[in-house]
DNA sequence: AAGCTTCCGTGCGTCACCGTACATACCTGC
DNA sequence: GCAGGTATGTACGGTGACGCACGGAAGCTT
């Protein structure tokens, strides 16, 4: 269910994290990585199961939801091709703390959770460049920890909705109102109502799931502040001293 | 006014963070740490401005708020002797996303930050060390996202007070309602009711910032799932391969 | 064409928290 | 023992989101 039907497409240094290892560390990998294609909606991880397998994604998209008690979830990050989903493990945690969502399929390349561990035990390269994207994680969660606490549900809506135009590099992608309700932790009803407000000042079209941007500029009038921040948390720093 | 009166009666390795590097490594950072006592309510950063020092605290508690626009702001982690402050800038992040407030006052080892990133960029023992640090800093951040998000604020005052005297490992400590407000994102009123709850159940007790907690059982009990998990997340992990 | 599933829209009562304003108690220092 | 700052208590209308329930529309299957 997981490997691909045809033959490999990607090169796992589609990956930039993989791109950013130095050319002996990359090739020590490559051996134990396996192409495989995630479909959206799938769950890579459930909160507080073992990691089994890390995923460095290609072209996918996929969500990060803290869990709380019930049916709420709020996403505290997105992993795509410049991250890697499963990154903590390295640190001896055999558990998960958030749910893996695939919001776009694609394809990633998939390694066993503990030859990953030992892999990052031997490579300082690689542990070098797992603090890195760590570090821009805790950044991105911290935001949205402020932002869902503190805006209204449309301006985090426009905020989610850019964001994964930004990611996906297209105006026009699918995503219900109940994944958005999951993202960013409220009723699916409120996504429908926040959502209709925007579509009335014509800044999106949507239509069963396909959602359309029709104006970036006002959408990001209508966006909290947190969008750019959230932006720049996903980018590399400006300078690199590690 | 950062200066101790007193000779200094800390020892660096009083922190848990240098204390965990290799005596080398240790001995090699001495000679550019500095024991500074850190006062309560003292700004050690401000979101936005370039991070001058990193502090090793000893005895001291600080308070990571994420702020947005106005007065708003919103904790999203706590560094204690387990940890450091400004660990981001050895990454090349010239400015800090959250302010720093000092809860209880004490004793920290300060460095220069551009020191510091050059001492963490040729030190491996000292990258891990981080890395480690970073991971649970981000667990932290994670459920202290999803709490704020969905828990009310009587179940997150309980968490917020048993976590602070998990830290100070006593029943009493100082911290005013407006402290608490800042913290959890509400109005200095809306603490004051939760409190005045709590009190009324008998299980906690509080004058002027003077608070005690009285059944730390039942306050566990008053307060969410989060708190042992927030606790987790700041203690190691089972297994250290890193 | 019928039937089913998925997705979106609306209405209604409830509630936690907001913003603001004002009142009271306690502590410190002169 | 009075002034002034600090800390806490109370009140009130407003609102964004909740939970629930139901209606309807679009697409897919048979």
């Amino acid at each position: 269910m997981n490997s691909a039907v045809h033959p490999p497409v990607f090169e796992p240094s589609s990956n930039l994290l993989l791109a950013a290892l130095p050319p002996d560390d990359l090739a020590q990998m490559l051996p134990q990585l396996d192409e495989v294609r995630v479909e959206a909606g799938q769950v890579l991880c459930e909160a507080g199961d073992p990691i089994l397998h890390i995923y460095f994604p290609h072209d996918c998209l996929v969500s990060l939801l803290g869990v709380a008690e019930g049916r709420m979830t709020l996403e505290v990050g997105q992993v795509g091709r410049e991250g890697m989903l499963g990154a903590t493990t390295a640190l001896g945690h055999d558990t998960t703390q958030v749910r893996a969502v695939v919001q776009r399929a694609g394809s990633a390349s998939r390694m066993d959770g503990g030859r990953f561990r030992l892999e990052v035990s031997r490579n300082p390269a690689l542990q070098r460049v797992l603090y890195r994207y760590t570090d821009s994680l805790l950044a991105q969660a911290i935001q949205i920890a402020v932002c869902s606490r503190f805006h209204v549900l449309e301006a985090r809506l426009a905020r989610s909705l850019l964001i994964t135009r930004d990611r996906l590099q297209s105006d026009k992608f699918h995503l219900t109102h109940e994944f958005l309700a999951h993202a960013l932790g409220v009723r699916r009803v409120g996504v429908t109502k926040a959502a209709s407000a925007l579509q009335q000042q014509g800044l999106i079209n949507y239509s069963r799931g396909n959602i359309e941007i029709l104006d970036p500029e006002r959408l990001a009038a209508a966006a909290c502040s947190c969008y750019q921040i959230v932006r720049e948390a996903g980018a590399a720093p400006a300078t690199d001293t590690v």
